[in-house]
DNA sequence: TCCTTTTTTGCATACGAATGCACAAATCAT
DNA sequence: ATGATTTGTGCATTCGTATGCAAAAAAGGA
């Protein structure tokens, strides 16, 4: 039977060598091939296992990532947060999850704690950061990486999928549907996302002489989505098409338009969403949406933060990538579409 | 401007105090009026915040719980983590997320590496621990506690909620409902919550004189509740009810029978869920099902894992949190029922 | 075989904060 | 004002591992 904690001292002793010795076995530095396996069976014979904080210590690097979320009710974020995890994992990282709903203080106090704990570098996720925080987070030398949220001026890189180009995607979409009374319930005002893909949806159908009857902010919120859905729908002249800043909201929005409007999708109302979770390919809703690419959104969050925390002196970068627009059943399908 | 990492001693020194007063203070240890301001001063001059890290070194306490964790797709466990998180936020505890798709080997490394991060306590989450697994934790002196799965005989602590008394209510709410073909696509039967649910819901049937006309393993699994759907309805004899072992796989049999099978629920076939996940209230699915209560279970895990932290030699409990069944509109409802 | 070069190894120290102990200061009672 | 308590403080040590340095051992060269 094993006993306690034992340390690379005790494995040491058992094997008849220093305490360098078992470090450097461990540590993978060199050693003589008899040591190695001397101290391999002393290790496993007390069930040893290096200390990965005293190694942190000295080191510097606790290998400890830190992850800041503000909700995940939104399926995009769980699964994003599944994928980031398997892929520190295998980087011999580890993720430290904090939740923080939108807020300045909530924020502030979560980031303090994530720089007491040494953390090697933050990913924040739905998160804004003032750049009080920013500052703090330079000073202690973190890296920040913002995944799914830009940032201008922020000095932190960041990583979202090409927002004003899906907006632009879907005004030609819908345009092309032959839809004359296009509204558009946004993502939050106060975050790059729901701005960009505003902006872009806007832009769009300008070049094609239109402009949205009507744009409300729904906050990315189930609830506030709803309520738009109502109220653009109580207007003299209702919409015959809304976009919707994501999928977590279209899905309310439909809920809304077809079992309390008693209204058909799309023959009535056509809905767009954004992200393409899981969800959004289901039967029930069957959502055309654009796809947010999260494993490449993933890798490139990783290997962005992983190049920083080895070279601090690397630029901030914006990254930005592309996402197809998934034709399903929730929108008119224009006459002769491809693509 | 504040220069880069200071620590204890620089404060100490800028404060003119010992090293231990700044410790003492912020540790909360009994200080004096005139010192606690002092060095507060100073160290806010050098944004000074004290590194757990070492601090945990020290004390032998990391204030990190490892949360284990084998999937996010299905809304139960988000919802879960969300919780987890904030509760124990507001403890000062930390946590440190691992994904492990339920396989032996993962859950060992993982593990492993939750004791070399030395954790002050593990949370498992719709996984499976084998015994040489509770061993190595019990060796390490770190308390477990499983979270919607029980393990008898395992010597961890478990939260569940009441599942046998949930599959009781299931089977009595179906009967009454002058269901006559019942089918069940369980949990997946590896786990003590599939296993449950379906013993309490075919006992339940019992009561009644009837018997399932056929229990097929969803696995937990969209794909595989699908298949089990499509498998049930080409039955000679197809079923008027099913009892689907957690509300992600009655989405599925719903998708299932009403797009590709185009029957309809409940005058067709009545679906009943288990978790009620937020999803289950939308109007697109209005699902039957038995609510797992997540926050009495989050407090009731967080309260005895924190316990069991303080004292290490509190014996292993095994708690059950009964939930109601949620009437929607997915399964007949009985005349005049009432509750 | 002897000397040079490379590889191993142990020693001692460092990382940053907490804490037992002994002493100094402040509080209190008389 | 004096001695008895209580409170506050500094010193030194500790946690468990990594690493620079110097000495020892091994390998290589002639």
């Amino acid at each position: 039977m094993i006993k306690s904690k034992s340390t690379s001292l005790d494995v040491a002793r058992l094997a008849g060598v220093s305490q360098s010795a078992v470090s450097r076995v461990f540590s993978g530095a060199s050693a003589s091939k008899a040591t190695a396996t001397k101290v391999r069976k002393a290790a496993d014979a007390l069930g040893y296992r290096p200390n990965s904080l005293a190694r942190a210590m000295i080191t510097g690097k606790s290998r400890i990532i830190g992850l800041v979320v503000a909700y995940l009710d939104n399926q995009f974020y769980p699964i994003a947060l599944e994928r980031l995890s398997n892929a520190l994992q295998a980087q011999g990282y580890h993720i430290l999850v904090f939740m923080a709903a939108n807020g300045e203080d909530t924020v502030i106090k979560v980031v303090e704690e994530l720089i007491d704990y040494q953390v090697d570098g933050i990913i924040t996720a739905s998160v804004a950061m003032s750049s009080n925080l920013t500052q703090r987070c330079a000073v202690a030398g973190i890296p920040v990486v913002m995944f799914n949220r830009g940032q201008d001026g922020s000095g932190h890189s960041s990583i979202t999928s090409a927002n004003v180009e899906g907006g632009r995607k879907i005004a030609d979409f819908l345009v092309a549907g032959g839809h004359k009374r296009i509204a558009h319930i946004a993502g939050w005002e106060g975050s790059s996302t729901g701005r960009d893909r505003r902006r872009g949806f806007i832009d769009g159908l300008a070049d094609h002489d239109q402009r949205p009857i009507a744009v409300i902010d729904g906050m990315f919120d189930r609830d506030a989505a709803c309520k738009a859905t109502r109220a653009l729908m109580a207007r003299p002249v209702p919409p015959d098409a809304i976009f919707v800043g994501n999928d977590h909201m279209a899905f309310a929005v439909m809920d809304t338009l077809r079992q309390e409007l008693e209204l058909r999708v799309p023959q009535d109302v056509s809905v767009i969403g954004y992200d393409d979770v899981p969800l959004a390919a289901w039967a029930a809703y069957d959502l055309t949406t654009v796809r947010q690419p999260v494993n490449r959104m993933v890798e490139a969050t990783i290997e962005t933060i992983l190049a920083k925390i080895v070279d601090p002196a690397r630029p901030t970068q914006k990254i930005e990538i592309d996402g197809p627009l998934i034709v399903r059943g929730s929108a008119r399908i224009p006459k002769g579409w491809t693509q």
